[in-house]
DNA sequence: CGTGCTGTTGAGGACGATCAATGACGGTGG
DNA sequence: CCACCGTCATTGATCGTCCTCAACAGCACG
């Protein structure tokens, strides 16, 4: 794969917003036995699955979910590009946790042996940017948490949708265009695709969509975060930066 | 106070079942620059709250909230003894995260300044213990999520209720009260006090809380568990103390 | 003995859940 | 090139649950 994994990169820039350094960024890579190409639909992490190696997302999109009683899908949450992918199995180990991971794209998915991670984990710098990539997971679940409970089902689809852009904007990925269907938004919502389908007509109509494209496109961001009473000041975890990293400073010494 | 905050404590427990030896408890606990009690409904940290020191919680119970536009308490989760109450303070530091913690019950506080919290970090055992803590979390507000979006509202009530019984077994508390109102429970599952109410009557009618008393008392933890489609593995990190204590050790060498 | 908070009960309306069916699009194979 | 198929998107109608408003009861404070 001749792509550039540097600092420019998704996963670079969500390593320095998390106060990581360029260093950490080569150890990572080190750290990496294989890149592979995972098919749209197809499964990253199977919801069984007890591979001793954890998941990184290069490029593309991916879900993890967990099957109801019925079958159903539930998602859980997306990931970007930079994100890890199954960091909860690397923690949790062997007693499969039921969470299965999936590509919405096509994607390609860099593979770090648990004996890998462990040895990472001995840099400091790197364990902290993980503690803080955990930390930042528990704010936006929180933050779901408030918008899912509260609201209607058209703030709560905005709020998804500001969510998922936010974090593509934190790793450099602009595209208006979000590769997100809506039945993926059904079960990240937990409402029938019905009626997220009324609410994007909904939005369609506002001009906030794009009535343009089936896809879901994002045409008016302001308006958007505005239906969701998006903050996102939650996720902007960078702001940090300075204040890490003199305490990685300190901590390297 | 004269009271045992040994390996038999709640604190105790709750390092231990994240894996962290009987030092981290010292090492902890020498941190701690004074502990403070706090009445019930007084806060814990304000909303706005700055100080640079973080909250670790030894009796008692809180809620950590949010408010909405209207000013309404949105309750994030309940914190038990062994809990810290304000981990995302650290990490996020200044920006006041506009969480706040409010005492549910008379509590037990443990201060520890951020600048021991940095020196903290230091030992490999006990950042580890942190970075499961969060873990942790994430597992706990993940299966929040799904149980909130499924599921009707006996359903979403009797979760919570389980989560919290719980949690406290996983510390050694087994009081089967709860120190909750139904406006707690409102609060934190977004739904109104009057359907709280109801869903609670239910409950009680089945003989799954009691119904001697106006409190949340359980009764019938099995048929509750059932009602919630409780499965606790999630909370589950204790079984990874063993592969998590070889591991420490080998960092620390 | 008031006052305020929590808990309890009732009735009405709104929103989302459910069921059913059709339309649009991309891929595959004849 | 067209017919076929599966997936996703869209539309309509009905039903149930939860939300809202309103009022009262129990209990703990001062």
């Amino acid at each position: 794969l001749r792509i550039d994994w540097g600092t420019g990169s998704p996963l670079g820039r969500k390593l320095s917003s998390l106060g990581g350094h360029a260093d950490d960024l080569d150890i990572l890579l080190q750290a990496v036995v294989r890149c592979v190409v995972v098919a749209t639909h197809n499964n990253v992490i199977r919801e069984d699955d007890s591979a001793a190696q954890a998941s990184l997302l290069l490029a593309g999109t991916t879900c993890s979910y967990k099957r109801k009683e019925d079958g159903a899908r539930s998602i859980l949450s997306f990931q970007h590009p930079g994100d890890f992918c199954d960091l909860h199995r690397y923690v949790r180990s062997e007693q499969g946790s039921a969470i299965g991971i999936q590509a919405l794209t096509d994607c390609t998915i860099a593979i770090i042996d648990y004996q890998e991670m462990d040895r990472l984990l001995s840099y400091p710098s790197l364990a902290s940017v993980l503690w803080r990539a955990s930390m930042l997971e528990v704010a936006i679940y929180r933050q779901r948490l408030t918008s899912r409970s509260h609201g209607t089902a058209l703030e709560r689809v905005a709020h998804l949708l500001c969510e998922q852009l936010a974090r593509r904007d934190a790793v450099g990925i602009y595209d208006p265009q979000l590769p997100i269907s809506q039945i993926d938004i059904a079960d990240a919502t937990g409402l029938p695709p019905v009626d997220v389908n009324r609410t994007i007509q909904i939005q369609r109509s506002l001009n906030v969509l794009s009535a343009m494209t089936h896809a879901i496109e994002v045409v008016d961001r302001n308006q958007l975060a505005g239906i969701a009473k998006f903050d996102d000041r939650y996720l902007d975890i960078s702001k940090l930066a300075s204040k890490w990293a003199v305490q990685i400073e300190r901590t390297r010494n």
